[in-house]
DNA sequence: GCAATATGATACTACTTAGGTATCATATTG
DNA sequence: CAATATGATACCTAAGTAGTATCATATTGC
């Protein structure tokens, strides 16, 4: 069980590197710089611009560059883009087995947990990633 | 994303049935009871039983039955059985990106939430669960 | 204009895991 | 000894993760 998928990781990472970095850079630099499947990484970005983090220019000084101010993009942000659920508990039963699910005892805590990660996902943004090394 | 998969849960809802009902129940009793996958849920008895945490007598009137008490079985104890790894960081940039990833920020933070959550996970039993119906 | 360089859109493949089934062997009880 | 249980094991299917590939389109510089 993986909190983030490699794909998350793989954004962050990336968009730390442009956060750093205040030009536009392309895939191709930023597949060199970080030694990520090209490939893959150009599907990453495009998803990125797609979802109004990333800008996006075409042509031959084109690239990616920040939309959004780094204290604004949190990782929950980011893991809402390549994984849809970041839910915990998808509760398997409906009314057979939990007459009230409201009461379920084990649906409660998984509930807590989840929202508790969840804050703590939202309180991390890239810029505070920055900050921290 | 789910923390728990469908084996665990059943897993757990199955011990609370047992724990309730002090004697043993054979798994056609607690299909019936729990409306769950037959087969499913004797391959689930098996790996419980074979884990130590369930006794298993064969033969006309045998079943399944607590081998440890509620307050010792813990949800993190059960996940271990069914979902190797109950750890949400295995990062995936050995050496290339993060040089020293001991000072990876976004490894910190993640390895500080599965902390935590692990430490929750740990401090749920069978018997708290029971006693919050 | 045109070649080179970029991204946009999209479709496809391989692998792994989750979820579930089925069967034969073996032990226990009445 | 027949009926009832678990033990061990070998499958099957669907979904999600990880990654590749290609064609279309936009931009820049000569």
């Amino acid at each position: 069980m993986n909190l983030l998928t490699r794909k998350t990781d793989y954004a962050v990472k990336t968009l730390l590197t442009i956060a750093r970095s205040k030009r536009t850079l392309s895939a191709q630099e930023l597949t060199e710089k970080l030694s990520m499947p090209r490939a893959f990484l150009r599907g990453i970005l495009q998803e990125l611009a797609a979802a109004g983090i990333l800008n996006s220019s075409r042509g031959v000084s084109g690239g990616f560059s920040l939309c959004i101010p780094a204290e604004r993009i949190t990782l929950a942000s980011v893991m809402k883009i390549f994984q849809d659920k970041v839910s915990f508990n998808e509760c398997i039963f409906k009314k057979k087995i939990c007459p009230d699910r409201s009461s379920c005892p084990l649906r409660k805590e998984i509930l807590s947990i989840e929202s508790s990660v969840i804050k703590r996902l939202k309180s991390i943004t890239l810029a505070s990633l920055m900050k921290n090394i």
